[in-house]
DNA sequence: GTTGACATACATACCGGTCGGTATTATAAA
DNA sequence: TTTATAATACCGACCGGTATGTATGTCAAC
């Protein structure tokens, strides 16, 4: 076990969009260095010491920057996570002008920029609620938030596609979107565990192929 | 945090289908509430400490019966969820005679039985999928093959529908059967997350009418 | 000279795992 | 049928290691 996790750790080209080399002040590089712990090991995994092994910032300068475990967690969250998460999947979504071969091209996008590293660990929005929703309200509702603003903005575009008139009859947008965002978070998972992107490319068709069938 | 794990570890109505009371013999117990605890706090946080209290066997038992802790996670995805998902997930599919209806039908049969703390701890085998595949590759592979025969199963319905001529031209079953899969997954970690079952009926109503979409 | 930004040493609790010992059951020779 | 032996099932105190968290000290800057 944890074989060769810390070797992932280590690589810079890291999820979905590659991450600002290393933020310069020392509570940024805490931030940065537990996402990326927390991302590979779970939160409750994540060792404290790894990530000041990791950073070279000592236990009382992170006990300086927060006032234990669980707040360091939850601004890994509100700080790095939710903006990720904006910036791969909420804003591309803004100023498309037709919608359905947008998030089309999106989906297209991210499957093929996807390195392997990203497939073995996944999404993190993902690995926290499953480790953390049962256990952290505080973490659960956080990752709420972000899993609500995401399929609100999925929603609003395909509201504009009915507005638009390019639905065909009995589609409702919000129905719509969360579906399209599952088929998303179950391929990531399915492609995480079994090693295997062609999972996920199988997911990207099947997506496709209900995007083009609820066309008018 | 931790604050009303037990109270649901404590519940016997869990999950998708009863489970029997209680196993007569030691392994049998341990395995079970091994089980539970995985389920509701992962592998990597489960407390053999917890478990044994929980059964009142003591540790010299557990190391009888299983040399580590590691075995003791294999022993149970093995035993205990690889037949759980094969009872709810993959048996319940042979013998459809319209493949599609009756995969709908199992879809809304699933949907209404389930309880609140099914929701809230979800799907057992995402929980392991994403907290252990990146750091122990017997868990990995273990739960690879169970997704993969998962997968494998609904194709073969969708293989036999289009035989029948049931589905319209350029649908994949293998395709198919990734995406619902992963509709499916995903609907159970954003219910998980938000407690709101609602999610899970949106993904449903989505799967459906995506099957729909799809019939000749 | 007070405050913020660290550094270091230490405290405490819990973790998985070990090990010597015991109670019970199975086997089989006497 | 009794008795010797061996294997299985179980007990629980103890151990080393690691986890988060704390207490105290340093030192530069305003």
């Amino acid at each position: 076990m944890d074989a060769n996790v810390s070797e992932i750790l280590d690589k810079d080209v890291y999820w979905w969009r590659p991450l600002t080399a290393d933020e310069p002040d020392t509570r940024g590089r805490i931030l940065f260095a537990a996402y990326k712990e927390i991302h590979a090991s779970g939160f409750q995994a994540a060792s404290l010491s790894n990530i000041l092994a990791r950073t070279g910032v000592t236990k009382g300068a992170l006990y300086h920057h927060f006032p234990n475990k669980t707040e360091l967690g939850y601004a890994v969250v509100d700080e790095v996570i939710a903006e990720r998460i904006y910036l791969s999947f909420i804003q591309p979504l803004q100023g498309f002008d037709d919608p359905i071969t947008g998030f089309i091209e999106l989906i297209h996008d991210a499957g093929t920029t996807f390195s392997m590293t990203d497939i073995e660990l996944g999404c993190p929005l993902t690995v926290l609620a499953q480790e953390m929703a049962p256990i952290d309200e505080g973490f659960r509702t956080r990752l709420t938030d972000i899993y609500e603003q995401w399929h609100q903005s999925i929603a609003d575009v395909f509201e504009k596609a009915s507005k638009d008139d390019l639905l065909i009859d009995g589609v409702e947008p919000y129905t719509l979107a969360v579906t399209l965002a599952a088929i998303m978070e179950g391929g990531m998972t399915t492609a995480k565990v079994s090693h295997n992107l062609d999972k996920l490319q199988h997911c990207a068709r099947g997506l496709t192929q209900f995007l083009q069938l609820v066309r008018k």
